[in-house]
Order: C-alpha cells, then sequence, then structure tokens
DNA sequence: AGGGCTCCATACGGCAGAGTATGGAAAAGC
DNA sequence: GCTTTTCCATACTCTGCCGTATGGAGCCCT
C-alpha cells in the first residue's frame, strides 16, 4: 500500500481510474469512457488499467456505482439538514449550483439513459429522489397522490432545466436571470408556508 | 423516376436513407446511426449509401434538416389550430401522445446533445416552441418576463418528461394514471381562463 | 442494337478501440 | 540479497466502421 494516497508520481489505484472516467462522463459523456484514450489522458497505457480491472465494463460498473452512493449520501445530507419541508425543497434548486462535477456526471447520465449499466442505476436515483420530494410536499398538506404527481412535475422541472443548460438555454447560473427565473420556479410549484 | 414510389422493390432513393435513419435515432440514439449496420437493415449494400451520399456527416444533415421542418409544420399547424391560448398550451402536452416517431426522435436528438450537428438544430426547435409557448401565456394575460419565465418552465416540464419516459419511470401514455398526472400540469402550470 | 446513365455489389485500405500475452522494473517480504 | 508480488510498457490480434475503387447489371434514349 502507498502511504499517502494521490500526493505525486506514486502508483495508480482503481479509484484513480474510476474518478478518471467519472470526469470523462462530465465532460464528454459515458460513450468517451474507452480505455486507451483514458489511460493516454492519465499518460499510461492500458497495461495498468487491465490489471485493476478485467474489461472496460466493469470500470464503469465501479465508478457508476461510486457515484450513486455519493449522491444519495448528499441526498441524505441536505434531508436531515433543514427541518422545514419547504427549505427542503428550496434546497433541492439551489444545489444544482453547487456540486459541479456530481450534476454534470448526472446530466451526462440522462444522456445515456438507454445504456443497459446506466438505465437501472438512473432509475434508483431518480425513484429515491422523487421520494424524497413527494414526502416534503406531503409535509405540506398534500394528499398522497397529489404529492407524487407533484414530486413527479417537480423532477421533471430539473431534469428539463439540465437538459436546457446542456444546450445553453437557460441564462448562466448563479446570474440574475437566473435566479429571477429560479424564484419563479419556487413560486409556481411550491406552496406557501 | 420510378413510378409509384416505394412499392416492393424498386430503386432506393435519398430520402429511403434519410427516413431509415430517423427510425435508427428514434430506436437507438443519433450515434447508431453507422452507414454499414443501415445498409443491413435495408437489405442492401453501403455502395448504395455512397452514390447517394458523400459521407455519413451528410446523411445526417439531411435526414435533421429534414425532421426539423416536418417539425416546425406541426408546431405552426397547432397554433393555428386553436384560437384560445389555453387550449394550445394544452394541445402542447397532449401532443406528446400523438406523434409518436417525431416525439421519440426529439428525444434521442436531446440525447446527443453534445453533437455538433444536433446542438444547433436542438437550439432552433426549443427556441421556437419556447416562443410559441410565451406567446400563448402572454395572451392569458401575463408580462412578458414572466410569461417567459414560464415557458421555460412549461417547456422543461415537456423535456423532463420525456427524460423520464425514456426511463420509464412515467405512468403509460394513455392510462388513467397518466391522464391524471397530466391534469395535475395543466392545473399547477396554466391558469385558469 | 449499341452507348450511356443509374444504382448497387464486391473488394480493398485505413483507423480506432477492446482484449491478450509477455516481459521488465521496482517495491515488498523473508 | 534474493525471491515474489505489484504495477506498467510493448507488441501483438481481432472486430467494426468509414470511405474508395471498380465493375457490372439494368434501364433510357435515339
Amino acid at each position: 500500500m502507498p502511504e499517502a494516497a494521490s500526493n505525486k508520481r506514486t502508483t495508480l489505484s482503481a479509484a484513480d481510474w474510476e474518478q478518471e472516467a467519472l470526469r470523462v462522463i462530465a465532460e464528454q459523456g459515458v460513450a468517451a469512457v474507452a480505455v486507451e484514450p483514458l489511460a493516454r489522458r492519465m499518460g499510461i497505457t492500458k497495461g495498468s488499467f487491465y490489471w485493476h480491472f478485467s474489461s472496460r465494463e466493469s470500470l464503469l460498473e465501479q465508478a457508476l456505482l461510486g457515484w450513486e452512493e455519493h449522491d444519495a449520501r448528499n441526498l441524505n445530507a441536505s434531508l436531515g439538514e433543514l427541518d422545514c419541508p419547504r427549505d427542503r425543497l428550496i434546497s433541492f434548486f439551489r444545489r444544482v449550483s453547487r456540486e459541479g462535477l456530481t450534476h454534470e456526471v448526472y446530466s451526462a447520465l440522462c444522456a445515456a439513459a438507454d445504456h443497459p449499466q446506466v438505465k437501472p442505476l438512473l432509475d434508483r436515483v431518480a425513484a429515491r429522489r422523487m421520494q424524497h420530494i413527494a414526502q416534503a410536499f406531503t409535509e405540506l398538506g398534500m394528499d398522497e397522490t397529489t404529492a407524487e404527481h407533484r414530486a413527479r412535475l417537480t423532477y421533471s422541472v430539473y431534469l428539463g432545466f439540465l437538459q436546457l443548460q446542456r444546450q445553453s438555454q437557460v441564462p448562466a447560473l448563479s446570474s440574475q436571470q437566473f435566479e429571477a427565473y429560479l424564484d419563479h420556479v419556487i413560486e409556481t410549484l411550491i406552496p406557501e408556508a
């Protein structure tokens, strides 16, 4: 075992490959995760890769699983943080601005929803998130089916936002126009206290 | 010139290739549009393809342009059809159920928003559609910026719906649950008369 | 009937990425 | 100090697609 993990130029670990894979996903999408380009990007050859992983597929599997855990922790953290359900919902949207890489990865994963390794993950993540959102709407006094509908609607807005962002069809994050739009969204979707 | 266009086994035209390309896009995405697989799918060889097109790129260009025209006609038709702006907005959502292929193509294009040939097209289409939606909201009495925000929001809901549909995370179209959800969406986003 | 045009088949060269094989250097263990 | 294990480089093979070259079958025209 190397002592301090990623200092300068010790030997690489599987985690390093997974992390770089996630960066590539965020930048160029799932399809761009290829062994040889990835190796070049890390200044190394694929001889290393096939020592740590059995195939490209297994790298993807590991990287995606790691991302999912990270995202689940984020969600739970945001849940425990705030008592008021309305604040939780608002923070869900505001969280898009922070957590840059995580959302870029998610956006890229949405674009690859057909991929057999990606689809089940997306299903789990979306279900988890919508459940939390529905929970908040329920606490705001909606009956169950209304809360579910509103949660789906809210999550759709989030997904649509990611899509428009990918198309650069949305005002720059943390600009004044963006804040105005966000206010409009909150006002429309989230009932007043 | 062959007499009746596509009867049994006359000779193929460029339009046939474009049409098949759009089908592949709808089924498997933009990246799946490859010359040789496409040729196999049509029971022919690529010798034919390179007679009609100079490259894979030009096929995509033509096919996408054709789709855009078709879509623009659809939009204008839906605009002229209904006088009441509220009905126009509702029909925008309901149109998702009909026009199956067109929306499957659009959904696939959204997934390939990074593609250099796709991105400008998506920008144009989204802008056109949002403009029409904003117009309707304006007619419903909103001021300009509010209408723009609401249009962006509405279009985000549509995009998010397509995404969830790609993940099969949405009740089956024209099922009772779907109709209930659609009612909720309309009620939430579109002001009463 | 013969020449020309249209459309397609076949065969080729080239590139890029997935895996495999094998050897070598450097650290770890004894 | 010598072996063993760890990690990586190099050099293959194989597959799939792009684009080109070339020829050939069928029709169109005169």
